[in-house]
Formats: C-alpha cells, sequence, structure tokens
DNA sequence: ACTTAGCACTTGGCCTTGTTGAGTGCTAAG
DNA sequence: CTTAGCACTCAACAAGGCCAAGTGCTAAGT
C-alpha cells in the first residue's frame, strides 16, 4: 500500500508529465509539491514507487516517467473525473444544433465535436442496431432489364444496388413480387429480413426462378449497413502523437482507423460505462503510445452505443473521462429526442 | 539550343535521379553515358546546363539535380510515352473485374487500380454529369409527419433525405403532388431538375404552402451529388514522398486532398489530352515536392471525364504518361460498356 | 526512524573538430 | 574540342568535450 505522500507524488508526476511531456526529477517536483519535502527525500520515495513498477526512468540519471502501470494505478485509484463547467457545456450544445434528420448525423457530429475539444481522435459508434427496421422497399426500373432495389431503415440510412432482371420477368409480375416481399419484411428489424426472406422463397418462386440472387442482394445491402456503424472525427490529430518521422507508423495507424473490423477489435467493449485501455492494453502495437477511453451511452429501449477518444497515454485522464461523460450524455439526449420525434 | 550532346546528358540526369533520388556526379555520368567522354568533359556541359537553368547543384560541390525548369524541358521535348505490355495490360483488365452496376464502381476501381500499379496516389473524376438524369423519384413515409424523399439518377447512386411534413397535408395530398413532380422532372438531366421546379411553384401551391422547402431538399441533394464526384486511390501512398518527420506537410496534405474544391483547383483542366504539372506550377506549396499527370477520357456523347496521378517530382514520366494513356483507355470503355448497356 | 545536505557519478543534448568521399572549376597540354 | 591533373568545397559521419539535470549513497541532524 502507497503512503499519501507516495500517492501525493504519483498524481504530480502523471499531472506533470502530461503538461511538458518531459522526465521529472526531484527538484523540480520539490518546487511543485504542496508539502515542502527535500529532493533528497522526494528522491527516496520516487525509488520506491520505481521498485513498485509505477514509474520509470528513461536512462539512468534521467527523472522519472510514469510507466503504463502507474498509469493504471492512477486511473484505477486516483482519477477523478473533472466536473464539466457549464461553458463547456453550452459550447456542447451549441455545436450539435438544433436539428437533425438521420441518426448518423448525430453521430458523426458527436465525433466531430469531441474531437475538436480535445484535439484527439474520437469515435462513435451507431447504438447496436437490434432495433432499426426495414422501413421501406422499392424498386426502379433502369433501362429495360434492370432494376435498382432501394432499402430504406428506420434510422434513415438508405442502401441501394442495381441488378440484372432475369429475361422472362415482365413489369407485372415484378409489381407482385414486390408487393409479396414488402408484406412479408418491411417493419421487421433488419437482422431478420434475410431470414424472413428465406422461409418465403417457396412463394417467390412463382415469381423468378432463382430467387436466391434477389436474396444476395438483400444479405449484400444489410451486411453493408451493419459495416456502417462507426463515425470519426479528428482523423489527422492522430498524427499529433506519432514519434518523429515515423512513416510507417502513421500509415498502420492510418489503414488501421479506416477498417471497421480493426476498429472493433481495438475497442473490444467489455459493457463497462466507462473504461480506459492504456498503452500496451491495446490490442496493436503501433498504439503503444495512446489510450483509449471509452463510454458506452444509452438510448433507453433503443440499445446502447458506445463513444471513444484516441488520445497520447499521457493525456490529462481525469478532464477526458470527465468530458467523455458529459458528451455521452447529449449524445443519448439527442438520440432520445430523434427516436421519440420518429416514434409519434 | 541543345546539342545532342547536352539532350543526352539531361536525359540520363533526370532518369538516374529518378532511380536513385541522389544528385549525378560527372563520374557518374561518365560511367553511365552510352558514348564514352570524360568526366572533364561532362563536368563543361553539365555547367552549360547549369547556366540554362535546367539542372541545379544542391551545394558548391555536389552533383547536379534537375531542376523543375529541367523536368518542363524533359517532358515537353524528350519524354515518349512507354508503350504499355501486354502484361500489364492483362492485369489491368483483370483488375477491372468482370461487371459493374454503378458507374462510380468503375471510377473507384480506376482509382485503386492506378494507385496500386504505380504506388503514387490517383484521382478519378466523374465525367462531366451533363447527361446524369432523374431516374427516379420516390417518397417513403417515416411515422405521421415525416417522409424520407428519394432521388436516383441515371448513374446509379442514390441520395436521400428526410424531412417533415406541414401538418396540414395528408397522404393523398402528397401522393398527388408526388405525381405532379414525377411528371414534371423525372428524365430530365439535373442540372435543369431545380430550374424546372421552379417554374412549377404555382402548381405546387395547390399542395403545399411553401413549396420552396420541398425545392430546397432538391437542390441540397443535388449539390451533393454534384460534389460527389471524384474518387482517390492510395491516399497513404502521399506520405511516401513528403520530407521527413514533416508532420504539418503530412496533415495539410490531407484536408487538401479530401476537398473537392481543393483537388478541383489543384488540377485545374485546361483540356489538354494530357497535361503534366510539374512542383511550383501546382497551387499548393505543400507540393513543391510533387507532380500531377492528368488525362482526360471521352465517353462520347456522355461526356469527357479525368484522371489523374499525383506523385513525386521525380517520377519516371515516360512510363506514367503511358500508363495513364492505357488507363484511360480502358477506363472509357468499361465506362463505354456500361452506357451502353443502360441505354439499351 | 525519518529527513536532509553534500558529493561523486551518469547521461542525453549540444557544440566543436577532424576525416573522408564525391564532386567541382580551372589550367595546361594533347 | 577533349582530357589529365590539381587544388578546393561540402555533406555526412564519428569522436571528443562540456553542461545541465538527474541519480544513489553516506553521514549528520532532528
Amino acid at each position: 500500500m502507497l503512503t499519501e505522500r507516495q500517492l501525493l507524488i504519483l498524481e504530480t508526476i502523471i499531472q506533470d508529465y502530461t503538461d511538458v511531456g518531459r522526465p521529472i526529477g526531484s527538484k523540480a517536483l520539490e518546487r511543485q509539491l504542496p508539502v515542502h519535502v527535500s529532493s533528497a527525500t522526494i528522491r527516496n520515495e520516487m525509488s520506491v514507487l520505481e521498485r513498485l513498477g509505477l514509474v520509470n526512468k528513461e536512462h539512468s540519471s534521467s527523472g522519472r516517467v510514469p510507466s503504463l502501470k502507474g498509469y493504471r494505478y492512477y486511473v484505477d485509484n486516483l482519477v477523478k473525473p473533472d466536473a464539466t463547467d457549464k461553458q463547456t457545456l453550452e459550447s456542447i450544445r451549441t455545436s450539435f444544433g438544433s436539428q437533425f434528420f438521420k441518426s448518423d448525423e448525430i453521430l458523426a457530429e458527436s465525433a466531430q465535436i469531441l474531437s475538436e475539444m480535445t484535439n484527439y481522435t474520437a469515435i462513435a459508434f451507431k447504438p447496436e442496431s437490434s432495433d432499426v427496421f426495414l422501413q421501406g422497399f422499392r424498386v426502379m426500373p433502369m433501362g429495360k432489364q434492370r432494376v435498382m432495389v432501394i432499402l430504406a431503415m428506420s434510422d434513415g440510412t438508405v442502401e441501394s444496388q442495381i441488378f440484372n432482371l432475369p429475361k422472362h420477368i415482365n413489369g407485372e409480375e415484378l409489381e407482385a413480387m414486390v408487393r409479396v416481399i414488402n408484406d412479408q419484411v418491411v417493419g421487421l428489424p433488419i437482422a431478420q429480413v434475410v431470414n424472413k426472406l428465406h422461409e418465403s422463397i417457396p412463394l417467390l418462386l412463382h415469381y423468378v426462378h432463382q430467387p436466391r440472387g434477389f436474396l444476395d442482394v438483400f444479405g449484400k445491402i444489410l451486411d453493408k449497413a451493419a459495416q456502417d456503424q462507426f463515425f470519426i472525427g479528428g482523423k489527422l490529430n492522430l498524427l499529433n502523437f506519432v514519434e518523429n518521422g515515423d512513416i510507417d507508423q502513421i500509415k498502420t495507424l492510418y489503414s488501421l482507423i479506416d477498417r471497421y473490423d480493426d476498429i472493433n477489435d481495438l475497442i473490444g467493449n467489455s459493457g463497462e460505462n466507462i473504461q480506459v485501455k492504456i498503452g500496451n492494453e491495446l490490442t496493436n502495437s503501433s498504439l503503444a503510445n495512446y489510450s483509449l477511453i471509452s463510454a458506452t451511452y444509452d438510448v433507453d429501449q433503443h440499445g446502447k452505443g458506445l463513444i471513444a477518444l484516441l488520445g497520447p497515454t499521457n493525456m490529462p485522464y481525469s478532464k477526458m473521462i470527465g468530458l467523455l461523460g458529459t458528451l455521452r450524455e447529449e449524445l443519448a439526449s439527442r438520440l432520445l429526442d430523434y427516436y421519440n420525434l420518429y416514434d409519434e
């Protein structure tokens, strides 16, 4: 167990390192600590902290730097979320603006706001789509033998795909088929749509010889919709924390952050309210200098989503955790407004 | 006017610099030139080229490097497009795959192929959209007082927007209004759609008090469609030619290349078949180390488009110009197939 | 038993100095 | 016009010296 003074020293080292980014020595600490003790005493205390693995030296005669374990200890035991001041709250609310027509826009805006306020990179995931349902389904002729299938989801997203019709089918048959499909699937949660359609194959055989082609289209469209579930703000900010001139690292980071699977892996949501992953706790080794704070948000019966902030390991955790806490509430309330408007 | 030998030396300097990226000295040239002359002679010739501004020294006793003027001279007078060999052509064709359903996909694929073959960054612009017309127009109810408007273009793109209905309007009135609008604008080139609708305002007043809201939606959607007219492949390759560790330059480049206006400025199409812009001929100073080769492609009555390649100033111009020439023909032919399929 | 002053030691960063290799311009002879 | 020879230049690199900030340890003070 650490003494009060050791806790204080650890905390001060972390805060100072956050500010200046250079190792902190005993004399510098002597000046900063609220209680006065000599630098020699501080040196003794620091060597205890070092033995515990909470701080490191960069070389044998350098000052101390928080270790990942030190950050972990700090985040688990010492950090207290900063209360978000009124001005910040106000500025979040004005940034959000007044009215949204698509839930995607709300998410994208959240990521944007978060990245602008922090100068880090923000990621916003849509609420689990279990309650997004198929709002409508239209077919539009494109030339003689081709049609465009348009699917609209209840969250305002639209997916479309063109494909060729079998030769024998004519306009009326198509109309009839569309009506059948409409009856079967409109209003269903998107995850169920493809299953339901598979059940209806016997019915569809009246109209098309190979209904699988049709079903593939649905499958493909819905897959795509499921992939498009996150929004990123401040991608460029990632670059601020790359070791100088390491182009390869930049490339790795950029290809990482564009892919849904990788991002998803990265966050590996444990279901906790607010979760902090530090340095090597992130799966990808290019992210050794980064930490990720993620927070779930809750839109009542519409499911849970997640927002996350990716910044340097030495970010000001109290401030960021506080901010993320505020933003998730604002985001949830916007989404709730959105859904309520829609339910009426 | 340059002598044969001077031309040969200039050309060799450029080719060698393309390979190794370091200044070329008289002895190195002595080894490489097809005709044998002593290094002293070469030194004399090089000092002539330097007086003409075609080559530079990096410092008083370094070898020579082609100047931008040198590249310009080379591109204007010496370069001959390499014939694309059969293997390359074959690999372009297989990369294109067999079938596309949206013209956007063809463009995106072109940019992708071009960037992969060159390891540079490729940009593909859609043909001028003058002959893209509004294929269809659908309205889909979303809850009680909101509808989603979906516009499908003849090139397979779809735009959608949700908006609130005025309170007094009911389903039947909406249907009627949709029919009116459909009659007026479906089949028109998108540029004319908004104008035509403005003419129809008196007609629309039967159904809505403020038809402008409706028209804004169209305007906004069509604007968006006009903006989305380019595709980029190999963005990350830009990083390969950044001076080591200049994070700021990276940021500038990245924000440049995401914006339609900037890209458009950059290319500033002169209408020439193939056009090369070198270093400071590009408007943006972050691109001093880059050259841009652009080529128009021609899809007969469907208009002209443009593909471009952004790489380092010391790229192998002959090879790249040859490749771009081939790719533009392949691209044009794909697009032509696409349109013909559609026109049938 | 804890705290502190003092001291010898370590290290990265910065500056200076020397060396080397590739290159240059110039001169004089072929 | 071409070429060999020579004195000179410069970037890149390595080696050495110095400094500031820091450390661990010891011995004395409370």
